[in-house]
RNA sequence: AGAGAGUUGGGUGAGUGGCUGAAACCAACAGUUUGCUAAACUGUCGUACGGGUCAAACUGUACCGGGGGUUCGAAUCCCCCACUCUCUGCCA
């Protein structure tokens, strides 16, 4: 969530930036916001006054009580009850001004950072580079859905049967194929420097209101309502909550973790025509990287996040492209998002395989992860994720682009990954 | 899942109603001493939110797993929850 001293120091900027998001209401709320909080302080104040007398009061007793002296003990005691009163109204005042400030928080995003585009929906995203080819296939190319039926590689009656829609069963080379792509992003990324880690997949409802699901996107996630436990929608959610509640110290920076984990969504009422086959599922597989740095290191982080993910594409021999998300199509959570499109030349349409992003402080400051500084005090760190990559997609993209007559050829980088060069 | 024991500051660990935001030790940091290292000595050494200040200094409140209660006053007593450990059961 945003922070109340930002909005203070810099109004016009973050009021500017959440009109970028077509926040109608933006100045409104950013008012609300400080009137909250001046409320809260004031409330704040009155009821510490009123704790320090009572505080005051209280130790008098006891020093009365131990000289014996009781009859002035009770006298003073008497005053007590009229401050405990005060006090308790002053404390039910500032519970629901601190919960009404909060619950505001939570319904405004992330400001965007200036480099975002204005614009209301995907179509006004922002190309930022295009690179590699997009192949030109021979006569009687097959969208993936057909291809996996046709080589007997991913089998979605099968998942439909033991589970239902959107979960697919992975087959022989299909399975091994996801396999070999996931070591292959896990190796790739601990050369980069990130550490592995395994994370669970149910996180608790704390873990979901650090990074953000919650409470906003509650119906995204797969609920265990006698455990209270979320399955994840990505591994974000673990990764960045193991950092929850933490102070670092500044030579920990940046943090780089990596961690391979399947991730599962409702996606309620989003199907369609348009994501048949692998485009969206209920669960999937992706690596998923998450840095933490310095403020001023953040967006030197995420260009490199950037850069590390379409060198995964080229290697891949993937053609790609890198979008730059307007404001109306960004995250909740996110100050700039680099989407990394992948084009599927059976389906004629580019893809989404990564989603780069920048937080900046707004998950941080849920999280309360801090790092100390020179100055030995505490600051809020940065916080960033990428897809590197998530599967499915890539899958469907790698199927498609490389199908030949003659059955689909693997990527060079993937040969010793799988034991076989071709489907 | 059942029974029992626990959860205190970066770590170990005192503390059963007021003098405890919390002993002591260790670690860490700064300094003194020292030819260097080591040792010794001195000091500092939690977080958050307020007030105050240009910024500090200073100052108020809260926090001893989380939440609630008793009391003039709670780390300390009571209730609920979470987690950890031991034993029993079950299990990959």
């Amino acid at each position: 969530m945003l922070l109340v001293n930002q909005i203070r120091e810099n109004y016009a900027g973050m009021l500017a930036g959440l009109q970028k998001r077509n926040i109608h209401n933006a100045a409104n709320l950013l008012l609300q916001v400080i009137t909250l909080d001046d409320q809260r302080k004031s409330t704040q104040t009155q009821r510490d006054q009123l704790q320090a007398e009572a505080n005051t009061i209280s130790k008098q007793i006891g020093q009365l009580m131990k000289e014996g002296k009781a009859t002035e003990a009770i006298a003073i005691r008497e005053r007590t009850s009229e401050i405990k009163e005060q006090i308790k109204t002053l404390e039910e005042q500032y519970s629901k001004v601190e919960e009404e400030l909060k619950t505001l928080l939570y319904t405004i995003p992330n400001v965007p950072h200036t480099s975002v585009p204005a614009g209301k929906s995907a179509e006004d995203n922002e190309v930022v580079l295009e690179n590699g080819a997009t192949p030109s296939l021979f006569e009687g190319k097959l969208p993936h859905w057909e291809l996996i039926k046709k080589y007997d590689i991913i089998d979605f009656d099968l998942g439909a049967k033991i589970s239902g829609a959107g979960f697919p069963v992975y087959k022989g080379k299909g399975a091994r194929l996801q396999r070999a792509l996931i070591n292959f992003f896990l190796d790739e990324a601990l050369a980069q420097g990130f550490t592995e880690v395994q994370p669970p997949i149910l996180v608790n409802e704390e873990s979901g209101y650090g990074t953000g699901q919650l409470p906003d996107k509650e119906g995204q996630m797969y609920h265990s309502t006698a455990d209270n436990l979320y399955l994840i929608p990505t591994a974000e959610v673990p990764i960045t909550n193991l950092y929850r509640d933490v102070i670092v110290s500044e030579a920990e920076l940046p943090i780089k973790n990596v961690g391979y984990t399947p991730c599962f969504r409702r996606e309620a009422g989003s199907w369609g025509a348009h994501v048949r086959g692998l485009n969206r599922l209920h669960q999937f597989d992706k690596v998923e990287i998450v840095q933490i740095t310095h403020p001023d290191k953040s967006y030197e982080a995420l260009e490199s996040m950037s850069a590390y993910v379409q060198g995964l594409l080229q290697k891949l021999e993937l053609p790609y492209r890198v979008l730059r998300l307007c404001g109306g199509d960004m995250g909740f959570t996110s100050a700039l998002t680099y989407d990394m499109e992948v084009y599927s030349a059976a389906q004629e349409r580019w893809l989404e395989v990564s989603s780069v992003s920048n937080f900046e402080t707004y998950q941080t400051n849920r999280l309360k992860l801090r790092f100390r500084g020179e100055d030995k005090k505490t600051h809020l760190a940065h916080s960033l994720n990428g897809s590197a990559l998530a599967l499915p997609r890539i899958v469907a993209s790698i199927l498609e682009n490389n199908q030949t007559p003659d059955g689909i050829l693997m990527p060079k980088v993937l040969h010793s990954y799988l034991g076989f060069d071709r489907i």
